[in-house]
DNA sequence: AGGTGCGCCTGGAGGC
DNA sequence: TGCCTCCAGGCGCACC
């Protein structure tokens, strides 16, 4: 369930925890596969490096160590990091990872990657060949992370793609290799804001609406990482976990209640690609 | 090759 | 209370 906005909340979250340059001291793994197997000497390789940028595309993090290698992790629905002063608490289920850290004023910290789901993963290869990276080779651009690219804006980068694409809207979004970090719930919200009904083909769109599209894209995003950073500034609270946080939806999960954009139409709850789409009735089309 | 649908996985909600 | 079924969905992959 992590989005674009969560994974980089979780950025910022361990970034501002752990500091500039945190040395891996030790690292374990309590089971060999989340979605899939991890690296070969995952442990053996990450240890003794230290964490030199703190990076994330779309719904990716990733963590350069000692600037040759690149960490990847991916939450999947249900991962999350859970962050400790001392090297216990961690939940007795389904904490797959742990790893220790001295961070610059020595101080020792503890990560523990926890995931019920295991649809998370992870993956470790040198940062030189990060284009040849099987996950990272197959997104399309970030719309919050990349540079803003004024020979192609976002609206006509997505549009050229969509072009003579039947495929609808929703699903158009949701492909990462058009956008990086767009779920489930974020193409409702954006949709909605857009007032474009997400059973539209992606090809039908007119200029005008990519570039509301677009905008609805980004605006959604980032007030959603700004409402992450509101909610991530008290994450030293007992519980310390970076993951998933709760906003508020305008679309997703508002089922039959009353549009707030024209207080007209009804939210409506409809299947796509065996996802739940929500949409206004009456403003989006 | 574009479009569609399934399986993976577990916890929580709801029905009886 | 307890058991069962359904639902949540990111991703890779199989299939048409």
């Amino acid at each position: 369930m992590p989005e674009l906005p969560e994974i980089e909340t979780i950025r910022l979250g361990l970034k501002s925890f752990l500091g500039a340059k945190p040395c891996i001291t030790a690292s374990n793994i309590t089971r060999a596969d989340l979605r899939f197997p991890f690296p070969d000497n995952f442990t053996k390789r990450i240890t003794g490096c230290h964490i030199t940028t703190y990076k994330r595309h779309g719904k990716y993090l990733l963590l350069t160590l000692d600037d040759r290698l690149i960490w990847l992790i991916h939450f999947g629905m249900s991962g999350k990091l859970i962050l400790r002063h001392t090297n216990n608490d961690f939940p007795e289920k389904h904490s797959h990872l742990f790893v220790s850290f001295s961070n610059a004023k020595k101080q020792a910290l503890y990560l523990c990657y926890h995931d019920p789901r295991r649809f998370g993963f992870m993956d470790l290869f040198d940062a030189d060949k990060a284009n040849d990276n099987r996950f990272l080779q197959k997104l399309g651009r970030d719309p919050i992370a990349d540079k803003i690219d004024a020979d192609m804006p976002m609206s006509n980068m997505l549009m050229n793609r969509a072009k003579n694409r039947n495929a609808t809207i929703k699903a158009f979004l949701m492909e990462q290799g058009n956008i990086a970090g767009m779920g489930n719930i974020y193409c409702s919200e954006a949709l909605w804001r857009a007032h474009i009904h997400p059973q539209r083909s992606a090809g039908s769109l007119t200029k005008p609406q990519w570039q509301l599209l677009t905008d609805a894209i980004i605006s959604v995003l980032a007030e959603a990482i700004e409402a992450g950073g509101s909610s991530f500034s008290d994450f030293t609270a007992p519980e310390g976990s970076l993951g998933y946080f709760q906003h508020q939806w305008n679309a997703y999960g508002q089922a039959d209640t009353k549009c707030k954009n024209c207080a007209k139409g009804t939210i409506r709850k409809i299947i796509q690609q065996n996802r739940a789409s929500f949409y206004c009735d009456e403003c989006q089309e």
